[in-house]
DNA sequence: AAATTGATTGGGAGCGCTTCCATAAAGTCC
DNA sequence: GGACTTTATGGAAGCGCTCCCAATCAATTT
């Protein structure tokens, strides 16, 4: 269709190549008879400046890339990550940005991947999914000196902007929530310990016990990996143990744990009351309601995007921090809604 | 970090311009003393080719474009998105091509996309989930010229190549098989009636019971909208016609059918049998476990790319068609392991 | 030994845009 | 009404790469 340059565009308007761009780019000092002419003849030709030339000429992409590392990349099991990159998309659309997505499947992927979003003149900036403790991906992006927003606190978080909720207090607030209903033997389904969100929102399950006096029980502490299959494995580990309610740090484990106390014989909220991390849509749906954190995914995803944007325009000094809040949404799973607390 | 240029590199190496190109391409012809030589430099400054640059003058920019149309964007409800993104995105990875991925979210997204989407230079090739009939989006992208793959059989598919699986047939095995398991009045829970999949799929059902010599009843036929809400509401309109059998056109939209009979007091499969459509990993856990037809969602969409390269690599004609084998996977919703067919 | 071939290498012309600078035209001021 | 701004436009120099063409030189052929 159109192999058309700007120049030609120019020639048929009558004007010049730089008026063409000025009004190309909104630029003022264009008389409006001019831009007029300029863009009919943009019209008909059905003209588009070529992306490329473009990027080159001015230093800028307007192209965003998001990294989702290896170790979060069974990925799209859990609904955490399409929404937000859901919220990602939307940012970008919105802010006139194109989007580049990285999924890092495997090491030979990242030794592919890594010189693609380094090489200079595709992308303005980066969005990095925290991943494990010890992942090499953000140091070395960090040391090419992309603007990068990180999404969750990294571990080592010197000198870098990132967007995350307050993993700590939420667990905080849903165990509490729990031993305020009066259960007893509170257990916790946790991430795996190599990442923040799991460290955080073990030690928000811990602290909520040990204020209100109660003894951490190692045996009620089990290990998943925020998938649905994980959160079942964890429960059947979980079961000997006798909790009366469990914290799990995913909905997704959430769903899992609640899977194995039925398979068991156990009801929800009667034997084993249930609390999830998340809100993702099943959570209204599950039998029963599942009690659990909200954070706002998609919300967050489009938060980075704007920090990313701040960088990219007024430099990555100081480093930005938005903490998002939670909220605790109690539906059936936790029992509220039939026993009384103390 | 590196703001050098080929040039750079040239002069630090003894060389000129061009002998370093042919080393960053693997062109033949350069002797084995001086690749080593302008290989070591590289390495040791951490030079990165620019990619708008690189594009620029070699009309290529090894970057496809994954659309997702507004139709299909309530998207990342239905599991099976980010299977196919999963699927684009690994093909992508193997074929050292970036992905760009444009969610379109509303009419206002569509029209800011689309110019980026035609912009020459910045994509390669486009992938295309086929949406809704009438969706302007694959005629415009057609006209445009740009090498282009849907993935689901258009609407109107001259001349256009594409992915899909043969969905009528699925259908058919599927309901071939609640047939055969002696049910009488078997109900469909239909997709949306805009979209080639839902009417294969709702073909399939109906020449299944014709075949049989079943009459089609119209009230056994509900619509829903692929989510899991959306069967939960067809299948309570389904229930005063009193089915015995449901076929769902996703698995999503049996898990919230399934909801809906529990709900009604009713047990799967002894009262009304159910079977999905996809295979997403929640069929396996549901309880019951599902029945359904399971297609190859990721390597749908890695076949995709494996077309679209070929299209960009070899031209547009003629149009490339790949139909993937769908399989139907027996488990407990479908009362086969209970119930003895005729 | 002259001619031909083939493998290497360098030079230079773009790719299609942005943007700085110079220039021209049109106001503005006292 | 001349000196000075302000506004609008064109020209030209890149941005950093690829790739064609010509030049060089060694190897091979006749």
């Amino acid at each position: 269709m159109s192999n058309l340059t700007l120049e030609d565009i120019a020639r048929q308007a009558g004007v010049s190549r730089s008026t063409v761009s000025r009004v190309l780019n909104d630029h003022p000092n264009v008389r409006e008879e001019v831009r007029r002419r300029v863009l009919e003849v943009i019209r008909q030709t059905g003209y588009h400046p070529n992306a490329a030339a473009r990027t080159l000429a001015s230093q800028r992409s307007l192209m965003l890339g998001l990294v989702l590392p290896r170790s979060v990349s069974s990925f799209f099991s859990d609904p955490y990550f399409p929404r937000l990159t859901q919220g990602i998309a939307q940012a970008c659309n919105h802010y006139n940005y194109t989007l580049a997505l990285f999924l890092v499947g495997s090491a030979e992927d990242e030794a592919k991947i890594y010189p693609r979003i380094s090489r200079r003149g595709l992308l303005d900036g980066v969005l990095l999914q925290s991943g494990q403790i010890g992942d090499q991906l953000m140091d070395r992006l960090l040391a090419s000196n992309v603007p990068l927003v990180v999404i969750g606190r990294p571990f080592n978080p010197q000198g870098v902007s990132y967007v995350d909720v307050d993993n700590v207090n939420a667990a905080y607030n849903a165990v509490s929530h729990l031993v305020r209903l009066g259960y007893l033997r509170i257990g916790t389904i946790a991430g795996p310990d190599n990442s923040t969100v799991s460290i955080d929102r073990k030690e928000g399950y811990m602290r909520a016990l040990l204020e209100r006096g109660r003894k951490i029980d190692p045996s009620l502490i089990v290990e998943g990996d925020f998938t649905e299959i994980g959160g079942y494995y964890a429960m059947q580990a979980l079961l000997p143990a006798r909790p009366d309610a469990v914290f799990a740090a995913s909905d997704a484990m959430a769903i899992g744990a609640m899977r194995a106390i039925r398979e068991a014989g156990l009801r929800i909220p009667e034997d084993i009351a249930v609390v999830g991390f998340d809100d993702l849509p099943f959570a209204a749906t599950a039998t029963p309601p599942l009690t659990t954190v909200r954070q706002p995914i998609a919300p967050l995803g489009f938060k980075a995007v704007e920090i990313l944007l701040d960088l990219i325009e007024n430099g990555a000094q100081p480093p930005r921090r938005v903490i998002m809040d939670t909220e605790l949404v109690v539906r059936d799973s936790c029992g509220a809604l039939r026993r009384r607390g103390p």
